[in-house]
DNA sequence: GACTATACGGAATCTCAGTTCCGTTTGTCG
DNA sequence: CGACAAACGGAACTGAGATTCCGTATAGTC
C-alpha cells in the first residue's frame, strides 16, 4: 500500500495455458463490470463468482486487490490517452478540448470504481496516468484550446483530473432527487473555462 | 443502513450526569476534528482515545459509528441553513447567492468525511437535510438570484448539492500536483452558472 | 458518610473481507 | 496414451475495526 509495488519488473514472458489465457480475461471482465457498478468496495468472491473461477484463480493471476484495480486503471487511461491523441487530429482546438473533456466526463462517470481510485488510491492512478504520459496530452489539448481562445489562460493542465473527478462525484451525489445528467454539469463546467 | 435508523422518537429528556454530558462534548469534539481530517474511516478507537474516554463511553453515547456521524451531520447542516437564512438578508440576491455557495464550499472541503457522506451514506445527509429544510432554503437563495437575472434559469435546487459535493472532490483530488484551491474552483463553477 | 442508579474503561468478541494453502484437475508435450 | 508441470477451487486463516459486556468508579441524594 504505502510502498509502491514492485511488480514483475523483468520481463514476464512466461506463455500461459490456454485455460490459464481464458480465466485471465474472464476475470478482468467481470471486475470490470463488478467495479464500474460498485466501486472500489467491489468484493474479490463476487467477482471470482462472476467470472465462474474459483477465488484462487484470481489471486493468482492478480495477486493483490489492487493489482486487479491497477491492471482497471490502466485500461482506463489507455482510452483517455487515445482520446486526448484524437483530440489532437481535431481541426478545431477548441471543439477538440470539448470532445476529450466529454469522453473523459462519460469515462468517468460511467465508471464507480475510477472516480473513487482518483481520490481513495491516488497513487495507483498516478502510475497509471504516468505510463500513457496523461498530463503532457492533456497539456497539449488544454494549451491548443487556449491558444485559439477558446479557454481561459488562468487554468492549468493539473486542473482537467481533479475537474473531471469532481464531475464524477457530482453526479453520483444522490443526495437530492433525481440528480443531473453527466452531460448538464459539463455543460457548466465548460461554461465556467470558456474565455 | 438500510431501513433508517429509528432513533430515540420520543422525547430523550433525561437529564445526564454531569461527567456524562462533559464526555459526551468532549467525544463530539474529538469526533469532529478527526473525521474531517481522516474522512469517514476515522476509528472510534482513535476517537474515544483523543477524546480522553473509553471505547465503551463513546458507544454509550452514539451506539453506533452512524449515529456519532448522524449528529455532526446535523451540526453542519444546521451551519448550513443558517448560510442560507444569511444569504437571503442579503440586499443583492446574486452576491447572497455567492456568499452562500462560498459558505457551502468551505465547509464541504473543510470536512472530509462530510463530502464523503454525501455519497456513500445518502440516507444520513438527507435526513440531516430534511431536519433544516435545506432544500426549500436552497431552492429561495437560488430563485432570488435567478430573479434578478444573476444566475441562469436553467439551474434547479437538486443542482446545488451536487455541485458542492463535485467541489469537495475536485479539490481533494490529489492525483496531479498541488491541485487547485477550492477558491478557484468555485470561481468557475460560478461562471458556468451566471446568465 | 453511606447508598444506588449512572457512567465509565477497556479487554474480549464478532464480523467481514482479503489472502493463503494444498489436494485435485487439466492442458501440453513426447 | 501417459507423465507432469501449470492451473484450478474453495475451505480455512488473518487482520482490522466495530460493538458488546461486565466489573469498577462516581455523581447525586438522604
Amino acid at each position: 500500500m504505502t510502498t509502491t509495488t514492485i511488480k514483475g519488473a523483468a520481463g514476464e514472458a512466461r506463455v500461459l495455458r490456454a485455460d490459464a489465457r481464458r480465466n485471465h480475461t474472464k476475470v478482468l471482465l467481470s471486475a470490470r463490470k463488478l467495479f464500474a457498478e460498485q466501486g472500489l468496495d467491489a468484493q474479490i468472491d463476487e467477482i471470482a463468482r462472476d467470472a465462474g473461477v474459483g477465488v484462487g484463480t484470481v489471486y493468482r493471476h492478480f495477486p493483490t486487490k489492487e493489482d486487479l484495480l491497477q491492471a482497471l486503471a490502466d485500461e482506463r487511461f489507455i482510452g483517455l490517452a487515445e482520446a486526448a491523441q484524437a483530440a489532437l487530429e481535431v481541426e478545431d482546438p477548441g471543439q477538440g478540448f470539448v470532445e476529450f473533456m466529454t469522453y473523459s466526463a462519460r469515462v468517468m462517470t460511467e465508471d464507480r470504481a475510477l472516480s473513487e481510485a482518483m481520490d481513495q488510491l491516488p497513487g495507483l492512478c498516478r502510475m497509471a496516468a504516468e505510463r500513457v504520459e496523461m498530463l503532457r496530452l492533456t497539456g497539449e489539448v488544454l494549451a491548443r484550446a487556449q491558444a485559439s481562445g477558446d479557454i481561459r489562460e488562468d487554468i492549468v493542465p493539473e486542473d482537467i483530473p481533479a475537474l473531471i473527478c469532481g464531475l464524477g462525484r457530482a453526479v453520483r451525489s444522490e443526495v437530492e432527487r433525481p440528480t443531473m445528467s453527466w452531460q448538464r454539469y459539463l455543460e457548466i463546467m465548460l461554461a465556467g473555462m470558456r474565455a
